[in-house]
DNA sequence: CCTACCGATCGGTAGG
DNA sequence: CCTACCGATCGGTAGG
């Protein structure tokens, strides 16, 4: 019984788990369990744990690549870009609680090649926030500050907001981020 | 052989695997060779991995409460005391990065009725940043924006620091995050 | 501080 | 999809 909503499901309660437990913390067992099967049975829609922990980590990086582009292409000044950048991350991490979880705690128990491949989309994300921020400053749009420090202070904002959606609607949180975000740096 | 210092010497390493692995994915025996000794003699020194844990945490949470209360008792306004607030946070981070690690990404290991310490003094800390967004809004200093997401989202951005000190000074990380926080949401 | 060792659990395989 | 099972490793104890 290979089906494609087979895999789905052990994938979402896969992301379920390593949210709430960590990866490492996590067992095949406990997969099995949540899942509703023998721990030998996940091994016919997954080679191994890590490949799972590979496929939620990819899968969601490109949700984060695609949403920045078609967000930001169509708007004119830098601050609609970066505002647009920031509702779109925040976007994918609203309709991804769990899996967002997982990219940016449990992506370090990636192994080899896939972990090698991983630091480089992040570093290329991250460089994109930084590119919108410089290009802001030329225009001067955006106040003279660090653009290095800037880009990650606004990624670590945006990462943090998974606690806040718990509590808070989407609209609220990504006013508010935008808000104190580009307050922070506008002139 | 129970001094002091080999105790000590035990914590620090474990700080440091901790922080490199995680808690989980970091054994006895890891920590073990790291210090140089055999496994079991660890257990001369600590009652349980757990217990690392717990004396990690808890003796960090401390220092920030210590550290909040003496920057803020002796500046005038609220974003004196904010900034004040700011700095004396990142100051303990930027002089444990380590145990901050821990204390930021690991927490969520601690057991039973550590756990439910350690989590209303989180809150606890959290509702001290509140307090001061909040009078700083009623003094008419800050804008009026949600003093929940605003606290939140001050704490969320000093925890990320702790990556940036890798690469960059503590007063062009200080500097850099009073300025774009505190920019946000004075008037 | 060590050696020797415990029961439990781990990720994963064989075979059907 | 299951049962049966593998070697490795886990946190921790006994005893000296």
């Amino acid at each position: 019984m290979i089906s494609a909503s087979r895999k789905a499901h052990i994938r979402n309660s896969a992301q379920k788990l390593f949210q709430e437990k960590g990866y490492a913390a996590t067992s095949m067992r406990d997969l099995a369990k949540e899942v509703g099967v023998e721990a030998p049975s996940l091994y016919n829609h997954f080679s191994s744990k890590n490949e799972l922990l590979k496929e939620i980590c990819f899968d969601i990086a490109s949700q984060f690549f695609t949403s920045f582009k078609t967000a930001t292409e169509n708007q004119n000044t830098y601050s609609e870009k970066l505002s647009a950048a920031i509702k779109a991350h925040l976007l994918i991490v609203y309709g991804n609680i769990d899996a967002s979880t997982v990219f940016f705690e449990e992506w370090s128990f990636l192994e080899g090649a896939d972990l090698a491949k991983f630091k480089k989309l992040r570093i290329f994300y991250q460089q994109q926030f930084k590119t919108l921020v410089e290009k802001g400053i030329e225009a001067k749009e955006f106040k003279n500050i660090d653009v290095n420090l800037t880009a990650f202070t606004i990624l670590s904002t945006l990462n943090a907001t998974r606690e806040l959606f718990k509590k808070n609607s989407f609209e609220k949180v990504t006013e508010h981020c935008i808000k104190i975000l580009l307050n922070g740096i506008k002139h």
